[in-house]
DNA sequence: TACTTTCGAGTTGCATGCAGTATACACTCT
DNA sequence: AGAGTGTATACTGCATGCAACTCGAAAGTA
């Protein structure tokens, strides 16, 4: 039995199915700023009981997207402002590359798999035009930059930074990518950039991407 | 009435006061690493029911002091490496100085009085010798600069940062400072230069003081 | 003996019930 | 009419109950 490979199939908590659900929803905008969402409301919508709920706002409360008042519910906050996004972008740039420079030694082709995965997946939200998916499927890609350096704490510090600049994603596609399989493209440049095994140039590279 | 000054006492919810305590007994080095905490063990612990225990746990997983796996409970995370401690000194700065360049310029006697109480506190803590009470005031001060700025998002990605240096504090203090009284002079320098009004002199400060 | 399987205790995840509090609306008083 | 007050409703925070799952140990097999 490989390591490192579990098998099961890993079903997620109806705890985390809701924050995930609800993160897009927040994300996509289909909940405008300064709603309020009530745990009675959503456990009929999602056909749950409060228990569940609660702990997804608390989740989605840490991560900056909610704010909750005692007794009042929680709130959807307002995006955040552009001198906080480049800031944000500027942290994401060390948080990843420190990340990349921490294992790219010892990249291996399940690795590259893994991109391969990813962008495969990439490249069809791009053809589908599917500007959600191509959000997600980016974020999943520079996630796994992070998550692979084997840090927790990395990931830690990186999850919150991403909500910030997250509804951005969606926004900056669809202004700025006429055809979005240049999206994808820039994606697997990148990991070409990888698989050359030059550390600075790989560098570079993501945080071009970062912006 | 003053405004900004909510006259109600704020009374902490369970979640909360049970957060803070279990925080402080992690922090502390009173629960040991890999030690596991159980929901039942702790609701007798604290004489309350399983569901603030729950979401204290769920709090303390997100700001990555416990790790959970499905069903299996959660247990206390091992100590970052010093690689991270070192890089997350290095996003600390930043966060804290964008935060003190923001509002730097609007600086008022409030904001003077606000930190003359924490280093007041802070100086009881330092002749007492209370290192704990010593850590506390010290990321009280730090988390008012960042809360200044009024940027709720700068807020959501320092806490999860400090997290993650939060036992380093602890340690250092006993280990560094044989009068601990230094820590507190050493604050009270940083409010002088701020009150001088030298930007540039502020920030390299506030810098010097994270490390 | 070494390995696999089965079973049980204990725990978590989720559902439900109850009490306390915040908000909204109608009412009273000036 | 406008401001202040009382009340009623609805919601949150917490307590409790049940089912599903994990983990460890005992039993069975080669």
């Amino acid at each position: 039995m490989a390591p490192c490979m579990p098998v099961i199939p890993f079903v997620p908590s109806l705890r985390e199915q809701i924050a995930d659900r609800l993160r897009g929803d927040l994300l996509s905008g289909e909940l405008s700023e300064g709603c309020s969402l009530g745990e009675q409301e959503l456990s009929e919508r999602f056909a749950v009981s409060r228990s569940p709920i609660r702990e997804a706002l608390q989740q989605l409360t840490y991560e900056g997207l909610l704010e909750g008042r005692r007794h009042a519910g929680v709130k959807v906050t307002r995006r955040p402002s552009d001198a906080i996004y480049e800031f944000a972008v500027t942290i994401r740039k060390s948080v990843e590359t420190f990340a990349l420079r921490a294992f790219f030694a010892e990249l291996a082709d399940s690795d590259f798999r893994q991109w391969s995965a990813i962008l495969n997946n990439m490249q069809h939200a791009c053809i589908a035009r599917d500007y959600r998916s191509i959000a997600e499927h980016d974020i999943a890609f520079h996630r796994s930059i992070v998550c692979r350096a084997h840090q927790r704490e990395l990931e830690a510090i990186w999850v919150p930074l991403l909500a910030r600049v997250r509804t951005h994603f969606y926004e900056t596609y669809r202004i700025n990518y006429d055809d979005p399989i240049v999206i994808y493209k820039e994606h697997a440049d990148i990991v070409d950039v990888f698989r050359a095994g030059d550390l600075d140039a790989a560098v570079l590279s993501l945080e071009n991407n970062i912006c």
